[in-house]
RNA sequence: GGCGAGGUAGCCAAGUGGUAAGGCUGGGCUCUGCAAAAGCCCCAUUCGUCGGUUCGAUUCCGACCCUCGCCUCCA
């Protein structure tokens, strides 16, 4: 039973679940890296996803690329290379950087500029037309007619009259009927140069919402299950979004609407414009590992204001290595004793591990779910300690941990890697001199190995290694 | 001005009309040749302020204070 908060309704609704659950979420505009306070919604989709499907639940995600706009566009010529070339490098430092944060790829990342995604947008805009929902303006721009759509605003729950004192006509749009009407098609201009494509009303580009109204019916149908962004996006990008795409189909969009809190940077709302932005790439080259970066970004709840920091996201590197030390011990004794017989865990000392996903059923509660976790730890940890657990209990103690990572994906890649010949010689010496009781030499040795970067902890049987950050 | 989010220990953060999850930090202990690491234990008479309802409120109602976001391209 999933329940999730509806931006539409502005409640926790009942979720039930198709056989295929049809998802779009709003993909980056690719003029530059994208940052943290993008990634953060980018994760927020992924953990959605991934519960879903551990969940059982088929989940179709499309994601769209902006390659085309006012930015992209300054950009490539700002460089002297096409918007192509441009926006190539920008795509790839996306999934780069995507890779990184493990979020798991969506089955489609349509282009703005991808040739079949123009057809369907230039479709959609003339059905537009040809209803009377838009119109073509003096300088064969064309907009649409926000009056053609009384249910504009529902979304945002926003009053257009009340809305229409404060708005200002720009002057480049003196065209439009009424100032809230946005552009489906922006005619030709110099600044434009070489970017253009020809439409029934002459050469130009798409606006910006209707490049998601496009992609996301041409890929999902006329009606999706979830459509997901930052709540930047709902006014008045998804506004936008219903009413083409309402007025193109004749039914409702989009059943469920989530959008994620922005993420703030000393209390500050984190955008390229005020330029206090950290990207995922500054953050790896301080030294900080993807999958710290992603539970950092993960473990505050979606619909609260996340305020960034560097004392957080070392909070996370210390969580996920109390993680990683509690999984190892779980392997580790398995590794002694072995049992592959599975079952399905109920509880864990007091604690019911099921509680884990009914916390992410519950709209995303992952502080709960994150709770119930820890909780699992601690517990595992105590019964252990006294040798009170079964090996089949162990692994299936491990099998429910598999499970949840499905979810959280946060495990550790490797435990270290391939450990350096020299380095091994070194360790070899040591356990001799140790067998010796020679501490002195022992400590010698612990030296100059720390000296090639490794740590050591040594327990009553071996030696542990450990790469020094 | 309109719409919206939020104020819970040093920091982050769940939650409930019946007496405060969890993480990080800090302290103690265990283990240990030392060190490191790790594990366990402890750490809010109190939930922005002031009123009200109630046997009882952090949780419901009202007022107020503060922080932040959207209303223009933005996740």
């Amino acid at each position: 039973m999933f329940y999730f908060y509806n931006t539409l309704t502005r409640e926790h609704e009942l979720f039930t679940p198709g056989p295929i659950i049809r998802m779009y979420t709003c993909g980056p505009t690719v003029y530059d890296h994208a940052h943290i306070g993008n990634f953060r919604a980018y994760v927020f989709e992924d953990l959605l996803q991934r519960h879903l499907e551990a969940q059982g639940n088929r989940v179709e995600r499309v994601m769209n690329l902006t390659d085309v706009d006012d930015k992209t566009i300054r950009g490539a010529r700002r460089e002297g290379i096409s918007l192509d070339k441009f926006t190539a490098r920008y795509k790839e430092a996306f999934f780069q950087d995507s890779a990184a944060l493990r979020l798991r790829p969506a089955c489609a990342t349509p282009a703005a500029t991808d040739p079949e995604n123009i057809t369907a947008m230039i479709a959609m805009i003339q059905v537009l037309l040809d209803q009377g929902n838009a119109y073509v303006a003096e300088d064969h721009s064309v907009y649409f007619r926000i009056a053609s759509f009384p249910r504009y605003g529902a979304l945002a729950q926003v009053d257009r009259d009340a809305q229409r004192s404060t708005l200002r006509m720009k002057h480049d749009e003196y065209s439009k009927e009424e100032i809230a009407d946005f552009a489906l098609w922006k005619a030709w201009d110099e600044e434009d140069g070489d970017v253009a494509w020809q439409s029934p009303w002459g050469k130009g580009r798409p606006g910006w919402h209707i490049e998601c109204s496009a992609m996301a019916t041409r890929l999902l149908g006329p009606h999706i299950d979830i459509h997901c962004g930052g709540v930047d996006n709902i006014f008045p990008h998804h506004e936008a979004e219903i009413a083409q795409c309402e007025c193109v189909s004749g039914t409702q969009f989009v059943s469920l609407w989530m959008h994620c809190a922005h993420l703030m940077v000393n209390g500050m709302k984190m955008s390229k414009s005020a330029g206090n932005f950290y990207t995922v790439r500054d953050l790896r080259q301080q030294g900080w590992s993807g999958r710290e970066i992603r539970y950092a970004l993960l473990s505050v709840h979606y619909r609260m204001p996340l305020n960034f920091t560097l004392e957080g996201i070392a909070s996370a590197r210390q969580a996920l290595h109390r993680i990683d030390e509690w999984r190892t011990r779980l392997e580790e004794y398995l590794a002694n004793v072995p049992s592959h017989t599975s079952f399905s865990l109920e509880k864990c000392g007091a604690v019911n591990v099921r509680d884990f996903f009914t916390a992410l059923d519950d709209d995303l509660n992952i502080s709960a779910a994150l709770g119930v976790l820890f909780e699992v730890i601690r517990e595992s940890h105590r019964l252990l300690d006294q040798n009170a657990l079964l090996p089949t209990e162990v692994r299936a103690l491990l099998d429910w941990w598999y499970k949840v990572d499905s979810v959280l994906a946060i495990a550790s890649d490797s435990l270290d890697g391939d450990i350096p010949e020299e380095v091994q010689k070194l360790v070899a010496l040591r356990q001799e001199a140790r067998f010796l009781k020679n501490w002195d030499e022992s400590d010698r040795l612990r030296d100059t190995i720390a000296g090639l970067g490794w740590s050591i902890k040594d327990s009553k049987s071996e030696q542990k290694l450990v790469r020094q950050a």
